[in-house]
RNA sequence: UGGGGAGUCGCCAAGUUGGUCAAGGCACCGGAUUUUGAUUCCGGCAUUCGAAGGUUCGAAUCCUUCUUCCCCAGCCA
């Protein structure tokens, strides 16, 4: 705990050990990249030695691919990579995996670095794109064709899955794995040159069709592909395979620590060989980089595959990719969840190699953990209902005195004014109260917040029996903040809003957007036929507009700026939406909640 | 059924040169404080580490067998 004394912003977050930290330790501790030199730039063998010693420690990378926008499970993966480099003393770059010119956009490109620095992280000017490698790559295609590890295929993509073999036999070798040197160079010269079309030839490493590694059956690395990049526009027609590309990318910009998801683990082994053959020739630097994987985020009540985030979008069951309820991260800023509060997160959950599945109260409950400290209150009552107060003056206002923030005195307060008729929330009236209850109903008093006490009296009801308005009477001699106060000591404890002066404002209550925890699995009892749709376990529910009446300084909100709803959760202004003195809010969160769940 | 990974409390997760080591967080259950049924605070919460054998004075940590789950047969990343 911190010093009292000391007003606290954020929660603490203590790094806790995980297996790559201990590996990146033990790296650091034999002193494994201390003598890599740096050239300032990526670069072969050749270039970095010319440099001086690497300044950074380690590097990592965060390497998407711009095809898409970024979610939950690539903030896991940015938080790690950019708090290795930055507890350790290292770099972190971001670097754009575009080796597919017929997937990737400018707009992801955007989007991505938005995100990123979003999440608070910095790649200083380690920014780069896999695509302005492309010049290295290929000449690093002709060594290995000159030395005899990699040949140009001429069979068809049906063919060479032919004789790939299965998961059980092994795979045949091509007719054309015999060729040259002479012949495969000049057949990859011309694969370059364009004379052949897409499909027709495909540059393969040497390895092994009968490897029990099926990735080790000779891998394709380089493909040909008439396409017009949005980078290197038409410079070429040939283009990479990830298996070629990233090893080489990692190693080109001095990456130490190459961490990226479990799936790659069976890739791990052509990494190496590749980066083996090529450091044999001179072409990098040593030590090489090391791949590390770990798995990947999976939470609840959530879909975090890139396909079915793009069914969400464009069969419109949500409103695009920066909707609230989206598990993106532009849904995530809009939605009004901090990026601490998904660093917090982030060192909470940890990294490890098991499959796990993440409950997401997690996710909010470190949210509302940064969000409390740092959010200041305001007041909103979401389902008004009129309370009149029968014995106080009809055309008197007063001003009563809220903090805040409750935590933090020095944030002073604000006066919100008190008169006759307030909305309170219609839940906290019942007529007939239920065990426990505590708020208003007939005979009972409560607390109207940083107001007075009131005691029930009774209600109005229209001609259906709904309850129209709520009536009370004030105890005059128990205003907050006056030394009778406390003379009567009451348990419910309400907000309010003065009729008169309230902001009345949309407001938007966000929910999960699937209603059980694993959308589209099986559950327990489904027939063996049944087969399940992540669209039916759509919470339809999952969004609300409501009319709320809020405090009057709420009009002043500015886009994205949050707060805490007393007695309702965090909410933020609508950074697209809202317009200049009319926000619109978004719940970001609820308070927790434990009456709700006891009855 | 080939290869590669993983099985520690409801959900995560430390711990794996064998020896008070079964940490911690979230959830949950008490209880205190509270002008947010919030926060905060205090207390509780795995004789047990996928299972069964074995080695040992002693094993979550070593050996054997078994078992469950995940990944791999794109000219995607």
């Amino acid at each position: 705990m911190s010093s009292p004394n000391k007003p606290v912003d954020k929660p603490e977050i203590a790094p806790a050990a995980n297996f790559i930290r201990n590996i990146v330790e033990a790296d650091l501790a034999a002193g494994k990249h201390a003598q890599r030199h740096w050239a300032g730039q990526p670069g072969t063998a050749a270039d970095h030695a010319t440099g001086p010693l690497d300044p950074a420690k380690l590097r990592t990378r965060f390497p998407p691919e711009p095809n898409g926008y970024l979610h939950f499970g690539h903030a896991k993966s940015i938080l790690l990579n950019f708090g290795l480099a930055e507890q350790f003393g290292g770099c972190c770059h971001l670097r754009f995996d575009d080796t597919n010119p017929e997937k990737e956009e400018q707009e992801y490109v955007d989007s991505i670095v938005d995100s990123v620095k979003w999440l608070g992280c910095s790649w200083n000017d380690n920014l780069y794109q896999a695509s302005n490698y492309f010049d290295w790559m290929a000449q690093f295609a002709e060594y290995l064709i000159s030395a005899g590890h990699a040949y140009v295929d001429s069979q068809s993509s049906d063919e060479m899955r032919a004789n790939r073999g299965t998961l059980t036999q092994p795979g045949k070798d091509s007719p054309f794995r015999g060729r040259s040197a002479t012949e495969n160079m000049d057949l990859f010269k011309r694969m370059q040159a364009g004379e052949f079309a897409d499909g027709t030839h495909i540059l393969r490493a040497k390895i092994d069709m009968s490897a029990p590694n099926i990735n080790l059956r000779d891998p394709a690395i380089y493909r040909i592909r008439h396409a017009t990049h949005h980078n290197t526009g038409d410079k070429w027609c040939v283009y990479p395979m990830y298996t070629f590309a990233h090893p080489i990318e990692d190693a080109l910009e001095n990456i130490t620590h190459s961490i990226c998801t479990l799936e790659f683990e069976d890739q791990r082994p052509f990494y190496d060989w590749l980066l083996e053959r090529l450091a044999e020739g001179g072409l990098l630097q040593r030590p090489l980089p090391q791949q590390i994987e770990f798995s990947r985020l999976n939470l609840t009540y959530v879909v975090l595959s890139k396909r079915k985030l793009i069914q969400l979008v464009e069969e419109k069951h949500v409103q695009g990719w920066d909707d609230p309820r989206m598990p993106t991260l532009v849904g995530a800023r809009r939605r009004g969840y901090s990026a601490e509060g998904f660093r917090l997160f982030a060192e909470r959950i940890g990294v490890s190699k098991h499959d796990s599945l993440i409950d997401y109260v997690l996710f909010e409950e470190a949210q509302r953990e940064v969000m409390n400290l740092s959010d200041q209150r305001r007041i909103a009552v979401l389902d008004p209902l009129k309370l009149i107060i029968d014995n106080y003056p009809v055309d008197q206002v007063e001003e009563c005195f809220a903090p805040n923030h409750p935590l933090k005195p020095e944030l002073g307060q604000r006066a919100v004014p008190f008169s006759r008729e307030l909305w309170i929330e219609a839940e906290d009236f019942m007529e007939v109260p239920s065990k426990g209850y505590r708020r208003l109903f007939p005979g009972n008093m409560a607390r109207l917040r940083y107001g007075y006490v009131v005691e029930c009296t009774g209600c109005d009801k229209d001609e259906n029996g709904k309850v129209i308005a709520v009536h009370c009477n004030y105890l005059p001699e128990t205003k907050s903040g006056t030394p009778g106060a406390d003379s009567v000591k009451v348990k419910g404890n309400l907000h309010w809003v003065s009729v008169a002066q309230a902001y009345q404002a949309e407001v938007r209550l966000y929910d999960r957007l699937f209603k059980v925890p694993a959308p589209g699995a099986r559950r327990e009892g489904d027939a063996p036929e049944l087969e399940r749709n992540f669209l039916d376990d759509l919470n339809l529910e999952s969004r609300q507009s409501i009319t709320a009446q809020l405090e009057a300084s709420l009009k002043d909100a500015q886009p994205e700026e949050r707060f805490q709803f007393e007695r309702h959760g965090y909410f933020v202004a609508d950074r697209v939406d809202s317009t200049s003195g009319t926000p619109v809010f978004n719940r970001a969160v609820t308070l927790k909640d434990s009456w709700g769940k006891a009855s």
